[in-house]
Formats: structure tokens, C-alpha cells, sequence
DNA sequence: AGCACGATTAACT
DNA sequence: GTTAATCGTGCTC
């Protein structure tokens, strides 16, 4: 009988990435982090997903940037220590998750738009019922998927404590080329902000 | 206190 | 291709 390799989980993913990794450019972390494990646990439920596609935003200069308006009550964590996880809600229903970077003080982060079911599938099916093509590629997909809302702005990324780190290891097979377009969604973004490209994606 | 809008998604035509 | 859903946030009065 053929093994369910999806479900088997690869060596190292209880292992974060340090908070200091993330201590760089969106630009730069954002196609680091394609490949690598978004892990969450809830109690003795473990469920983690390839990151396969992430947007860097980058600073105040960045008008589709939410730190375009300065530091707010909701952009708070931006301007924080990197390697934490910034999440917020919008359009009244979704939320989405980012990963702080830039030393406390510079406002910059990547979000996590897309990943690919690497373990703990039936767990994150609990939430997202239908397992059709594309189940996971979203950034408020994944969010509902893996039990990400407010109780978790501002947790750790480096830390197993709040149940939600990003693991180095990375995908076996990582030989493909990162593809780099414009970031989605900014609609009312002027240029050259609306076309920089800021979003990379793996094998999509 | 009121208002316009959004780093989206699902369900349409 | 288009559009409704739905509400916290930030800005204006």
C-alpha cells in the first residue's frame, strides 16, 4: 500500500525560524519564506501547510503598505519586533495573516497568501470543508484553515508557545523558480506601488 | 457619531 | 466576466 507521504511530517518541523531571520527587507523574506512550513497547533492538533505564495509590504513609503498612514492602533505590531505575526481582518469577514519584519521602529511585513497541505489535512478540513483544487490558495483561506484570527496578532512567530511558527525546514524538491508579480488586491493603489513586484509564488 | 472603504471570497452571468 | 456579503478601522465632522 502506497504511503500518504502528504501526511507525514518532515524532519524538523517542530523547529522555528528565529526571530532574527526575519530581520530583513519584506522584499527579501518574502521569497525566503516560499517553500517553507507554516505549522499550527491547537492542543494535540497539528496541521501544516508549504508556503507557496507571500506578498512583501515595505514600509510607509509603500502606499499599498497599511503602514502608508503612519502608526495606528492597528499597525502597531508592524512597527514591532520581527518574527511576529501580524494579522487583521477586512471586507467585514476575513482574516489575514503576516509575518513582521525590519528591526522595531520600520514598518514592513509579508503576508501569507498561499500554502499546500503538508500535514494534519483532516484537522484543517474541520474548518475548510470542500478539498477541491485551490481549497488552501488564499490568504483568508489558509487563515480559516488553521484556526488564525485577532487572539493571535501579535504572537511570536519564533516560538512554539502560541501554537503558530513558521518551521526552516523546506519542501524536498525546492528546484523550481520563483515567480515575481505584482502584489493582488491593491486596486486603488497608485503606481508605481500597484505593479511593484512584490508577490512570489512557488510552482503556481 | 457618522461614513467610506478594504492586502477577499463565493456565487453568480 | 460581475457583484454581494459584512464590519473593524481610520478619518471627518
Amino acid at each position: 500500500m502506497k504511503p500518504d507521504v502528504g501526511q507525514l511530517k518532515p524532519e524538523g518541523w517542530q523547529q522555528p525560524l528565529a526571530s532574527s531571520w526575519f530581520e530583513r527587507p519584506a522584499t527579501e523574506v518574502a521569497p525566503d519564506l516560499l517553500g517553507r512550513l507554516l505549522v499550527r497547533q491547537v492542543g494535540d492538533e497539528v496541521a501544516a501547510g508549504w508556503i507557496v505564495e507571500t506578498e512583501a509590504y515595505y514600509g510607509e513609503n509603500d502606499l499599498g503598505c497599511h503602514a502608508r498612514a503612519g502608526m495606528t492602533e492597528r499597525t502597531r505590531i508592524m512597527y514591532g519586533n520581527p518574527g511576529k505575526a501580524y494579522i487583521y481582518f477586512t471586507y467585514g469577514m476575513h482574516w489575514l495573516l503576516n509575518a513582521v519584519c525590519m528591526p522595531s521602529g520600520f514598518p514592513a511585513a509579508v503576508l501569507i497568501r498561499a500554502i499546500q497541505p503538508a500535514f494534519g489535512e483532516e484537522w484543517m478540513q474541520v474548518r475548510r470543508p470542500k478539498r477541491a483544487k485551490g481549497w488552501l490558495d488564499g490568504p483568508a483561506k489558509l487563515c480559516q484553515a488553521l484556526e488564525i484570527d485577532s487572539r493571535l496578532n501579535g504572537c511570536d512567530l519564533g516560538l512554539h508557545t502560541s501554537g503558530l511558527w513558521i518551521a526552516q525546514v523546506g519542501r524536498p524538491g525546492l528546484d523550481m523558480p520563483i515567480g515575481k508579480t505584482p502584489r493582488i488586491g491593491l486596486n486603488s493603489v497608485p503606481e508605481p506601488w500597484r505593479s511593484m513586484p512584490w508577490r512570489f509564488t512557488l510552482g503556481q
